[in-house]
Parts: structure tokens; sequence; C-alpha cells
DNA sequence: CAGAATCCACAACGATACTG
DNA sequence: CAGTATCGTTGTGGATTCTG
């Protein structure tokens, strides 16, 4: 990787490119993927966002988050408490309460996650109006 | 293809929430969802950040991105070219060229992208340890 | 209430082969 | 070179049932 390409275009003029480095960043790929692919969760994005102001239990985000299953909220919970997002606090009554409140680290994440859900609105229209010309283009 | 579209939150009913005021903007969870899912591609990001520093050639794209099977990179390059967040240039040459460069939308996405990427690399020794600390309770 | 366990459908992905 | 087509495998997630 990070070897520049072969010249092996023999002589098409193609519109010129930019100088070419190595990828800066490549080193660091996995790590940012194990984050992306969290974030790329659906769900762990609505918890995380459900959490902003304050503890929530587990039916509470389970009403919150129209159309998760029970099993998915309990892996999403089980996947950000693995990762120090969320910490889970057992109220040992009858009947059991948990509450599932976002660590510091969890509150830090919202920030990057917020900018990324602002800019969807903002550009949202324009994606779709690209999808749509695409998918005309596409369907004749 | 048409991933992650599921129309299944559509809208949180605001049920009995206890405290606090509606969430300021949770009428547009279905449109964040649909880029968040995109972000969370992994593919789909890698894609991104090589085309950060100019126009890449197909092959070229496959070579950076380690691993990425060319069926994969087909139809990322194709979900991306369709949220008009790529372009897609083909020069009827022989051999055939195709270059695909990012759009100013593209290029718009990578800020927040981007703020994402660093803070996973600047977090990733917490989530680390905390991944391990769970785990270590877990196994036993 | 908060989950664990089981079953199953289907989407995602990789590998391979073929084409203009 | 830049794809498309097909197949087989794995993964993901919903529905359902059972438990402390």
């Amino acid at each position: 990787m990070g070897t520049l390409l072969k010249p092996e275009n023999t002589g098409l003029p193609a519109p010129p490119r930019p100088t070419e480095r190595p990828d800066p960043n490549h080193s660091d790929c996995r790590d940012v993927a194990s984050v992306l692919s969290r974030v790329g969760d659906k769900w762990s994005v609505f918890v995380i966002m459900m959490l902003s102001d304050g503890p929530k239990r587990f039916n509470e985000l389970k009403r919150m988050i129209n159309g998760i299953s029970q099993r998915m909220l309990t892996l999403t919970l089980r996947g950000l408490e693995r990762d120090g997002l969320v910490t889970r606090t057992i109220f040992p009554t009858i009947p059991p309460r948990v509450d599932y409140e976002l660590t510091d680290l969890g509150r830090g994440l919202q920030q990057p996650v917020k900018a990324l859900g602002e800019w969807a609105i903002a550009h949202q229209q324009q994606i779709a109006s690209a999808r749509a010309r695409f998918d005309e283009r596409n369907d004749r």
C-alpha cells in the first residue's frame, strides 16, 4: 500500500490528478473502524441520544426508541457498557430496576455524533434529490 | 441495494417521559439514521477518506483499501454516487478508465466524519481498557 | 421489570467466474 | 481496467417463550 500507481496508462492525457501521497491516517484504520461501526449501529446512537438528559430505565428506553426489540436493546446496552460509554446500575428492589446512564466518555462521543446528525439534517434535501435523480436515470 | 432505510423509527410517540422537554431533533430521526447508516458502513467511510486528496480510479481505490472485495467496492461507490457524495467519470479509452471524486457534498461530510475519527483515536485507549475490564469481569 | 435463550428469516459479504 | 453475475456462507435482528 501507499505505492504510486504504475504509469502503464500509455499516453492517456486524461485530467490532471493532484499529487497523491500515502494515506495520512491509514495506520489507525482499525481503531477508527471499531468506533465507526458502533456509531453506524443505528440503535447505539439512538440510545446515546436518549440518555442525553439523564439516566433511564430499561423499559423506559424501550418505549422511547420506537421499534427496537427487547433483544436488540439488551445487546446494544451491553455493547455500550462494554465500551465504557454507559453505566449500568442495578437496584435490587422488587420489581427490579436498572438504570443506564452516560459516562463522561459517552457524553464526549455525543458531540461528534451530534455534529454528524446536524450535517445530516442540513443536507437531507440535497441527498434526497440526488437519490431521486440517480434512481430516475437508472430506472430507464 | 437500498440498504438500511427501514421505515420503522417513524416517530417517537413521546411516551410518558418523566421530567423533561421533548427531544429537540427527534423529528428528524429517520433522516439522521439514513446518514448514520452510511457512515456506519465501514467501506463508505474508507472510500471517502481515500478520496480526500483528489480523484482516484477504481483499482487504485481497491489497492488502497486493503481487504475490500471488488464487489463491495462497486456497491459502496454506487451508494455514494447515488447519494451525491461522489461523482463517477468514465473515460472511454482502452483500457477503460473511471475516476471517482468527492463532490462538495461529500467533502462536507468529511468534516464531521473526521471529527468522529479523531475522537476515536483520542479515546481508543479508554475504550480498549474499558473493554478489557468488562470482559474480565464477565469471563469469570 | 429486566433480562436470557431459542428459533428462524433474510440481508450482507466474500469468492469466483465471466464480459465489454 | 472496470465492472456484472452467481453462489454459498456468515451475521444480524425480529418474534417468541421462559425466568429471577
